[in-house]
DNA sequence: TTACACAGTTCAATCGTTTGAACCAATGAG
DNA sequence: CTCATTGGTTCAAACGATTGAACTGTGTAA
């Protein structure tokens, strides 16, 4: 039952003092070479470990860095979790991780719980509905001077930093694209209500298709699933006269599709033209591999992180809007219109 | 620039001392009603944030509880993320993050950072290649008597406790689902080498085949991802004689395999049976769905929760091996043998 | 009247680390 | 021989919260 060795351990394991030995471990020339060398010695021998509760309470600051995601279920979530957890490995800094399940209060709950463990800054994918007002709220509540950046999604008006992906351009490349197989009779399966891609991509699609002279087929809004995306498309398949493309808010909904899809003896690519977007891992092994938008997860990360140390190392310029451009990925599940016997008088 | 509030902020503003707001704002019953209800009130006016830095140093004992997972790109793995940061969050536990990078040497580093950040307990997936003599070093360097917990893989002879899928289930399941189907000509499509849920799978396969007298067509290794599945499928699939049916090691691998198969032209669960193991969300949405193990991967990491909270709190009994039974998920990636007009004298 | 219990508050030490200032030899310059 | 310099080490005061012990003042019992 013996617990941690302190500094006072080494300290007093050699002869010298806790000062002695702080400095000596973190290499400050004031030590000579050959102390600094018998209390790393020590150190090691006595299975010595840091203790940063104590250095941050002194020191005022923390190297720790939080990241609160909306939703852990989508893999393209985790994505992101991903190349931050190594961005910030790479910068030294441990990171504190929390889920909101797409709650506001959850949220709040869990910013909170970052700030008292001491969170130097955050990340943060903001839950459906989370507001400017929110935001500052959260600020002024917990954050106090730890900068906040938000990735992925958007949040009008807010004064804080952001780096998304640009929605509308992944939307307009799909849809030249299908406009470019001949496609006319368009769908929109769309992911969760408050939140700014769900908005922009619709927005930008339908702009899209009025700009070719075209009105969406039909727009269906619900959860960002597979269960959602399956459901939903069952009518628009059984349809008497069914849309060539279905244009989906995300890669999760577009596999429920190709779900419906499947049961109903329809092949992607051949009979209708389905896409998705956020170009997940699973996309390029789906049957048929799935046409998206692949948001480039490893950049925005990339950028959020380094944006996010910039500003805990002082950086006070106003806050930012970085987007980051997607591409298209165009694989086997669109494919040109079937020139099934429509019925005279259907075009437009 | 102002900086954050403390208790003495608090005490000073209402004219106690620091004692008391720190009572106070714990609900002490030596604090008077009056006084707490005018502490809580300044604190809300003030935006207070509780410092766990300071309370973690005085009391020596912290609640974060570390993770430390695998590899985050399979989405079987971040599932315990997932269900396991809702129960320590409930538990009132914030919880620190590293990825390992199925790196024996990140994971030493994580874990060492780990314990610097005041973890109070642990849960990990050991990297492939963890053996018991590095997981009682790891504990005896960094952890010293913070528990730690394993789940998803075992490591052998480790004297640490451990939450884990019975594997040889799983695969029993399987074997006879497939036998049930007429399947004798069967190929195992294996994992990362160096876990024990490579070792078990595999193990669990090649005797269950031995029990109906059979041998493997082939057994081919490689690392847990649907690239390895696709590449590893192609010359098995291509073979003059190919097998009736694919046993992989994870969905991911078998969703790489159906990818091979529609390429080809093969349809899974006609042609040829294809199952996975461990029914992470996509494989009820696979084209086609996909036959596969469910892991429970909320049992799994409700057990490891509470166990290791369980040990935290003091538990001293010996290590715990506990094994969660899966389920076999049967769906449309596996059929009956096809009849196709098979070589005489191929049987057996 | 003294003593005592008791509720409510304060005192003061403590956790492990950091850090500016102070200290102390030993050396070199004047 | 003194005085300043310098390299190496120690002092001591923080950081913000916790907590057992000590201290008030009131009310009640003896």
């Amino acid at each position: 039952m013996k617990s941690r060795p302190t500094l006072k351990t080494i300290a007093e394991h050699i002869g010298v003092t806790v000062s002695t030995v702080s400095l000596a471990l973190r290499d400050d020339p004031r030590i000579s070479r050959a102390t600094r060398d018998r209390v790393q010695e020590a150190a090691d021998a006595l299975d010595y470990v840091y203790n940063r509760h104590a250095a941050n309470l002194r020191r005022g600051d923390s190297a720790t860095v939080a990241v609160c995601l909306n939703e852990l279920s989508n893999p393209f979530v985790t994505e992101f979790l991903q190349h931050m957890e190594a961005h910030f490995r790479e910068a030294g800094r441990m990171m504190l991780f929390g889920h909101a399940h797409e709650s506001l209060a959850l949220q709040a709950e869990v910013v909170k719980q970052m700030a008292e463990h001491g969170a130097a800054g955050m990340i943060m994918v903001p839950v459906m509905g989370t507001t400017a007002e929110e935001l500052v709220r959260l600020q002024r509540s917990y954050l106090r001077h730890c900068p906040l950046v938000l990735i992925s999604r958007d949040v009008d008006d807010a004064p804080v930093d952001r780096v998304i992906n640009d929605d509308g351009l992944g939307v307009r490349l799909l849809l030249e694209h299908l406009q470019a197989l001949g496609h006319r009779r368009i769908a929109w399966l769309g992911g969760g209500q408050g939140t700014s891609t769900a908005r922009d991509r619709e927005r930008s699609f339908v702009e899209g298709l009025a700009i070719a002279g075209l009105t969406p087929v039909s727009i269906h809004h619900g959860p960002t699933s597979m269960a959602f995306g399956d459901a939903a498309a069952g009518p628009l398949l059984d349809a008497p006269n069914p849309p060539t493309a279905i244009v989906c808010f995300s890669d999760l909904v577009a596999l429920g599709v190709q779900a419906a899809c499947y049961r109903r003896g329809l092949v992607p690519g051949v009979d209708i033209s389905v896409t998705g977007f956020d170009d997940m891992d699973v996309a390029a092994y789906a049957t048929p591999p799935l046409t998206s938008v692949r948001v480039r997860t490893d950049v925005i990360g990339q950028q959020a992180s380094a944006l996010l140390l910039a500003r805990m190392a002082g950086d006070q310029t106003p806050p930012r809007c970085q987007t980051v451009d997607p591409l298209l990925v165009v694989r086997a599940s669109t494919g040109p219109v079937p020139d099934t016997p429509s019925l005279p008088g259907d075009a437009l």
